[in-house]
DNA sequence: GAAAACATACCGTCTGGACGGTTTTATTGC
DNA sequence: GCAATAAAACCGTCCAGACGGTATGTTTTC
């Protein structure tokens, strides 16, 4: 008999907030320690509440690497449109979605998955389908060495991200990331 | 009253022991659901034994990363002797410590690591704490953008190999590390 | 009034780690 | 050289709390 219980139901809404919660404590403590009375209480919700969206804590971290990867899609595809050249394009767009500042829609959420995906080996299954599907698509544009170092370099700076390990001034990644671009063409 | 119990004591080689299970107990399932029995049992010992060696679980993620950081300032300071050209020279060193095939003592135990660094913040302080140190040591020799650049590439390559997400035929990462060192020099 | 969207209560299992015992190794005294 | 004693290196057991999940209500919504 919770205030919870008596509010207006609004179940994607509550779906989405059990989705962010399970994102950031992932970042925090990592996927293997996460718990579902956590997520529960953190995104206002009973544990029952919880587990009526996702049956289980598999189908939750399920959920978590879905939503990401059509966000990652989404935003690759945008970046992809506004690019002339075609060689390169993708490796520019995976840049630019993951690392150029302010070009990933959410940051915590990103950071958050890489963790859960380190921690489960299903989750690290999918990951790799996924990433070996990309390299297949665009095997014809983006092949080259340099275009994959480039690629390697930003999943570099992505856990650097998530590790906090780089403090790194605003300027300073400008040029890193002219740089990157500048190698993508080559 | 067991046979492990009447053997002959060797404690060095019994807390080594301990460490590369949980390292890579760690690879497989994350530093998050690790747990005592798992190692101990891993380990040829029982839990009593396990807390004899470390104190509590903290103790032994912290034992590993001690034994991680050891071995690479030992790599790095080895492959760097033998560079004589200053310019690059650490981020070649890393290069080698961390990639090249072979480099690396023994490969499990660096990604078993990574995994426990995202999971643990208190790791993650620490891991950031060392870098830190390193990007002062080598500000002199290796803070130009294409050196930086090398170094995120490697921590990507790395992640790779921790996610098993790249296979890259044995040709192409020789093409690539090439490629790395080329760009170390400018 | 049926089904969806929650909450509450509860259970079985797992896990960290405290504890006391036993055996081996090192040190000391003679 | 050899007991005697201390200390280190283990083992096996037990427990309190945490955690995933079930079962059963209660309230909205359609």
């Amino acid at each position: 008999m919770s205030i919870a219980h008596q509010r207006k139901k609004q179940p994607e809404a509550v779906r989405q907030q059990l989705l962010e919660a399970a994102a950031s404590l992932c970042l925090e403590k990592g996927a293997g320690s996460l718990t579902l009375d956590a997520v529960a209480a953190a995104a206002g919700v009973s544990k029952g509440g919880l587990l009526h969206h996702f049956p289980n804590k598999a189908a939750l971290l399920d959920g978590l690497l879905d939503d990401l990867m059509e966000r990652l899609d989404a935003a690759i595809r945008e970046a992809m449109r506004s690019d002339p050249e075609p060689h390169g394009r993708y490796t520019r767009a995976y840049l630019q979605a993951c690392f150029v500042p302010g070009g990933m829609a959410e940051e915590g959420r990103w950071k958050a998955m890489t963790m859960a995906l380190l921690g489960e080996p299903n989750l690290r299954r999918r990951w790799r389908r996924w990433v070996e599907e990309q390299s297949v698509l665009h095997a014809g544009t983006d092949a080259s060495i340099d275009c994959e170092l480039v690629r390697f370099a930003v999943d570099g700076l992505w856990l650097g991200s998530v590790l906090e390990s780089h403090a790194m001034p605003p300027e300073r990644a400008r040029m890193l990331a002219r740089r990157l671009t500048e190698l993508s063409y080559s």
